[in-house]
DNA sequence: GCCGTTTTCGGCCCGACTGTTTTCAGTCG
């Protein structure tokens, strides 16, 4: 059995490797766009391949017969000979020497050749030992970048969640917007498409003074070290261990600037293909009539509609500018009219002191409140789990009666007395149906017993699902970004009950989590069944949902897809209804 | 290795910056 990701992870290493061995740079592109198109596919590519076979597999673009193939033999067999060939012609650690910033294929396969080097370790041996000082494009310099860069992958060598790099861009943002030497400010890249890790942060700017623009930001206290410096173009690594790159663009083309740096590239690639079958050639620079060496007439692009004007598209939102379907869909005109914070009616998932949380009840119903929402459910934990407090079949009755009496302390509110229940192993609730009914909204989650099979943790839940009081699962994979890995499911079988049962699935907004992720949020959506963005909100500044709406955007999800996104009066049929 | 409203062969997105080059290769995004 293996997961999208493992496919797309073993694809993404043959590029790899082939680009060590100097393959021809198409095919090494072939196999990067299979890799990242299989990531990102909805469906669970086991499905796919158990109901069609090859000739579903060829459907997915960028699959052809050869790859189509090779992916049938992961599948079947849980290995592939080609790879197998591959790693034995080329030492595994030279990919951790790829990965070091700075070296690209060329000059892995260089060092690996002349002087043997097989790993990390080697290239920074190779690097002190003085013998690279007579080689041909490896000045001192190269060879200085090349050693900081070993110690930064080491160091940073992970992406950096959104909750953190969002706030350290918006930082920078306002500092150049203070220097009153921008014209404009803008956040582009992965950030701007809200991935829930970051590569980089990439900032856009217009300004009649860019040189004492690059100035600026290569001195501002966030750098650690300046990596490149020209006159349109800075690259700095910042002392939070992420690098920021700053452009200035010319405001007549800023919105082909926007655009282009916004990405994804395999979404630009997409895009510029169909241009030049439109007779058009794309840039950052803009858009133009005729081809790349004519370079005719520039078409009007000083924001990113006039771009989508000119290639004659409709305006497709950043988050989903990934080529997983978007441009199909803008040439169809089916885009979807994504969710927006606005939208979000309630809150159903917060926690107050008598579990886990620093506030009380009263406390987080007035942050609620205050954060606009209509309707807000409390829900403590209910937990086997060495927590002292919480809710307890022996409590339940008057932890109730604290919610009824706190919701009555702030009117304009309307509250569920719920609870956040632990789904134990065998996927049976913590609470008893004579506690759980006492309850307004009941939340399974999983908070241990994580390490099983997918098969195992699949029919967990549909256990769970069975239970008549449980109406949404919270933070399913309970994965941590950066430091747990989720649980595994057969997806297609949870949501089919999921939508049979009437039960949500929760997409914990907080940074950490961000679980559901975007692919199984389109899923979801596929199947009909509801997504519930939640806070899981511990303190009354938990309320945030901005990251929780943007992976959900990235999920294609629309408002309708949205329960706490329903009115109140809507939200209580829902309820009722099962 | 993929793909087809100029095509089943011959294309495949486009430009900046670095280091060290004396006109450009390699890398990155």
């Amino acid at each position: 059995m293996m997961s999208n990701a493992e496919i797309a992870a073993i694809l993404k290493r043959i590029a790899d490797i082939l680009a060590i061995q100097g393959e021809n740079p198409f095919r090494i592109r072939a196999y990067e766009r299979a890799a990242v198109t299989i990531g990102g596919l909805p469906q669970d590519i086991t499905e796919v391949h158990a109901r069609g076979g090859v000739a579903a597999l060829r459907k997915i673009p960028g699959i052809g017969e050869d790859l189509a193939l090779k992916i049938e033999e992961l599948l079947r067999t849980g290995r592939l000979r080609f790879l197998a060939g591959l790693e034995r012609a080329v030492p595994k650690g030279l990919l951790d020497v790829l990965a070091v910033e700075g070296m690209g294929p060329k000059r892995t396969k260089f060092v690996w050749e002349e002087f043997r080097v097989r790993s990390l370790r080697d290239l920074e041996r190779l690097c002190h030992s003085g013998k690279l000082a007579n080689v041909r494009g490896w000045g001192e310099q190269s060879v200085r970048n090349i050693l900081q860069a070993i110690t930064m992958l080491r160091k940073f060598g992970e992406r950096m969640p959104i909750g953190r790099a969002l706030p350290l861009a918006e930082q920078l943002v306002r500092t150049l917007e203070r220097s009153r030497l921008c014209d404009r400010v803008e956040i582009a890249g992965s950030l701007r498409r809200r991935r829930e890790t970051i590569g980089d942060i990439d900032l856009l700017v217009t300004s009649e003074q860019p040189k004492r623009v690059m100035d600026l930001f290569c001195a501002l206290p966030l750098v650690a070290r300046v990596i490149a410096k020209g006159p349109t173009k800075a690259n700095v690594l910042l002392k939070a261990g992420i690098e920021a790159d700053l452009r200035v663009l010319d405001p007549e083309v800023f919105g082909a600037g926007l655009y282009y740096f916004t990405g994804s590239k395999t979404h630009n690639i997409r895009t510029r293909t169909i241009a030049i079958a439109r007779g058009l050639t794309v840039s950052e620079y803009g858009v133009f009539r005729g081809t790349k060496e004519a370079k005719g007439r520039r078409v009007a692009c000083r924001t990113e509609e006039d771009v989508f004007r000119a290639i004659g598209l409709p305006y497709i939102p950043p988050e989903i500018r990934e080529d997983t379907g978007e441009v199909e869909a803008a040439l169809a005109g089916s885009l979807p009219t994504l969710i927006e914070e606005r939208d979000i009616r309630g809150n159903l998932h917060v926690h107050t002191d008598f579990s886990d949380g620093s506030a009380s009840m009263v406390e987080m119903i007035a942050a609620a409140k205050r954060a606009g929402h209509a309707y807000v459910a409390i829900t403590d934990h209910a937990s086997s789990m060495g927590m002292v407090r919480g809710v307890k079949a022996t409590n339940i009755a008057l932890y109730v009666k604290r919610v009824r009496a706190a919701a009555r302390k702030v009117p304009g509110i309307h509250v569920l007395a719920g609870a956040e229940v632990d789904i134990r192993a065998d996927g049976s609730l913590y609470l008893p149906d004579a506690a759980l009914q006492q309850l307004d909204w009941v939340i399974g989650a999983i908070h241990q017993g994580f390490k099983q099979s997918k098969e195992q943790a699949t029919a967990r839940l549909l256990t769970t699902m069975e239970n008549p009081h449980l109406r949404a699962i919270g933070h399913p994979t309970t994965r941590l970004i950066g430091e747990r890995g989720g649980m595994e499911f057969d997806w297609d079988a949870l949501f089919r009950r999921a939508r049979e049962r009437g039960i949500a699935f929760e997409l914990n907004a907080s940074w950490m989590r961000l679980d559901l992720d975007d692919v199984r949020c389109r899923q979801a959506k596929a199947a009909g069944v509801k997504v519930c963005i939640n806070s899981d909100a511990h303190d009354l500044l938990g309320f945030d949902l901005r990251y929780g709406v943007a992976q959900a955007r990235r999920g294609w999800l629309e408002r309708g897809d949205i329960l706490n996104a329903m009115p109140w009066k809507q939200f209580q049929q829902w309820l009722r209804k099962r």
